[in-house]
DNA sequence: CCATTTCGTCAGGCCACCGAACTAATGCTG
DNA sequence: CAGCATTAGTTCGGTGGCCTGACGAAATGG
């Protein structure tokens, strides 16, 4: 096995640069490996040997019609392993397998229980294993997992320390508690951050090394990968924007509370602003965007909002320097907001860093913690890397993008 | 020699582990190594052996006292190489002549010529002849430097894209210049970014993975540390904080130009302020400062800049989650100030960020400079990728590497 | 059918590492 | 003070991973 701790390092480094070159492209052949990873031949002949000894990978076609001998060719096996990614939300649970290629096999969604953290922990565990007998996926093939919550994980210990509209949650070793339940490890990582793994992945920041996913809904959060490494901070609480001190006093005891810009451009806030420039009452978010062309107080209030929205970025992008700044959330993904925030930009920066709506949605967490997850995998099976220790998550930008 | 690139890569490994062992420690024992680094006794003998032929470490005395035989100790030889630091500014030209320890052996100051980027290259050669002449250091020696400047600086390329204050010197290529003249790899890199550095690795920061540095003096800039590496940004213009809009209206055309949070908190900023608040005209920054007992206009002005610093604070905090932030700059790190902000930090934070001054004052840059060229010289000859050394400068020795 | 090219294996050898046995030096104990 | 326990460092033999070079196998093209 690969995964046996007693192997060399030496060899263990080969079948990493064996594997990360297969994970870009399927079907390459052994001379092909060779060149690429500067490896000699019989090396190349050792490891793949071994690989697909062991099922990692299997023959997989031929390369004709250039002169000389015909190669055959190697693919990584994606049934070789599974992974379950978890988005764990205040209302909705989504839970997906997926193979090692990143295809999603099996997914569900259910109502987030509301019996608190023991429960959460009990009902993933159910849905896991109706996706595997759904996907018939035998359960030894399930090698790891990432779940994404919202709220703050520590980044040394990967607990999660706050979380909201979950009770119980933070006070329950909700890994130990899942490694019990779904005989694997599992990773926590805040949402936005898994969303921003996402979209890096594959959705709209995919070449971009250094970018920002800001989520704008109910509240507001913001995801940083920085040089193609996720941005955590001391304690695991960078990205939390709600405090940015823009559009409104940071000193007022209200902003203390929530955060000066949640307040600001959070849901509640812009239906508040709504209402307060003679706008019908009972309406929604939705309602207000709905009544941008008809409505002037609509067309005020979104535009105050979207002009606190520029100069956050404005803001971020001046701590980041950002090749590009993904936005998201049920708020955030709306074009007409994308559209203003654009103009507002123009005005406020000499050069407006380029924006862009999220390509996944409302996937996005999900989509990143299937990645980080593969990326995990890999990483346990194949790879030594920064960090080493689980969720560093550095490389799934890494082996995918590159 | 180590730095041969014929030597198998395990072997370059086994090096790497013992050098950096070493470079926390000095007087390490060889049965101790063993100890920390997994190997075993064999193959440290056999490093040592070759490392200590090849001038880089030496014995260093014994231990005694304990049971059993006494062992040998070995240290890093200091003076096995050299390195160069540089801080490129404005008015003032900093050169330092450093051993592997960081032991400043010869530095000089000299006034920035003002012949343009040409000129600033020679200058910097000759500075380096006489500093060597003085510590007796023969030119072989001297492995590598890193050169502070103003500016912009390409993450990839490494050059120079826009260099306030000194003519000509975006438009040369000032590595190539510097490695003609000089003899050596000089990287060039942000002033205020390697003060970050310098307080990382010498200052306050030092245990800190994540931290910022805020450089508030005629400008205002920020160099920013996450999880022990350096955040550079896409284009190299991460921490520009100068920008970020606060304490003015960022829609106005002098903040689109010269920066809001500039504008109203840089030496211009604070003399306009005191002025309009009927300060003594005619007055310096220094001035203000020293009338803060006496004047009521000088109080009133440190006030709004200390009110406007500490919601830039919160604002940086909040994108970047931070350990501490260090204040530095002829402003920044004036005690007056610091207590003024963590007051109203207090007051818009639930949980202050901690704030310190700058340990390293003026100097930061410079040493800045001269750790990060130990850690470069330190890679090139023993490194290999990033995660590794004490510094991180992932980009930098990438490039010299490469 | 043969020359050429490329693929992949085989054989031999090198290098780095390790474990175990060994020598050397030191402190402790009776 | 002799012997024992402990630690340091070396020698030796063996293993694993990698490389080079040679060779057979399979394809193309004239």
């Amino acid at each position: 096995m690969p995964d046996a701790p007693t192997s060399p390092i030496a060899r263990q480094q080969s079948v990493r640069l064996v594997v990360e070159r297969l994970l870009r492209d399927r079907a390459v052949s052994r001379a092909e490996l060779a060149r690429s990873t500067g490896l000699s031949k019989q090396t190349i002949s050792e490891v793949m040997r071994d690989l697909e000894r062991d099922g990692w990978v299997r023959e997989d076609g031929q390369i004709q019609g250039s002169v000389g001998r015909s190669a055959v060719t190697y693919a990584l096996r994606p049934d070789a392993a599974f992974v379950l990614g978890v988005d764990l939300g205040g209302t909705k649970l989504h839970v997906a397998l997926a193979d090692l290629q990143g295809e999603i096999v099996a997914e569900s969604i259910e109502p987030t229980t509301g019996d608190g953290g023991a429960a959460v922990v009990a009902q993933i565990g159910r849905m896991q294993e109706a996706l595997l007998l759904q996907a018939s996926v035998p359960v030894q093939r399930l090698r790891g997992g990432v779940m994404g919550s919202p709220g703050i994980i520590d980044p040394a210990s990967g607990s999660i320390v706050i979380a909201p509209n979950i009770p119980g949650l933070d006070s329950l070793d909700v890994r130990a508690e899942l490694r019990e339940r779904l005989g694997i490890e599992v990773a926590i990582e805040n949402d936005v951050n898994l969303a921003a793994i996402g979209e890096h992945w594959r959705g709209n920041s995919r070449k971009a090394r250094s970018f920002a996913f800001i989520a704008v809904g109910t509240g507001i959060g913001m995801g940083i990968f920085s040089d193609g490494y996720l941005v955590r901070g001391a304690r695991g609480a960078a990205g939390e924007i709600a405090y940015l001190p823009l559009g409104g006093d940071p000193y007022d005891t209200r902003g203390l509370r929530l955060g000066t810009l949640e307040t600001a451009v959070g849901s509640v806030g812009i239906v508040e602003r709504y209402l307060a420039l003679g706008g019908i009452s009972g309406s929604t978010v939705r309602d207000v965007f709905d009544r941008l062309d008809s409505d002037e107080a609509a067309r005020i209030a979104i535009d105050e909002v979207s002009r606190i929205l520029a100069s956050a970025i404005l803001a971020v992008h001046s701590v980041l320097d950002s090749e590009i700044i993904i936005m998201g959330g049920s708020i955030g993904a709306r074009p007409e907001l994308k559209l203003r925030v654009d103009e507002y930009l123009g005005r406020c920066m000499r050069q407006p860093v380029r924006i862009e709506r999220s390509a996944l949605g409302n996937r996005a967490t999900l989509i990143g913690a299937v990645g980080s997850a593969i990326d995990l995998v890999h990483r346990s099976l194949f790879g030594i890397g920064r960090g080493a220790g689980p969720l560093a998550l550095p490389a799934v930008a890494a082996d995918v993008a590159a």
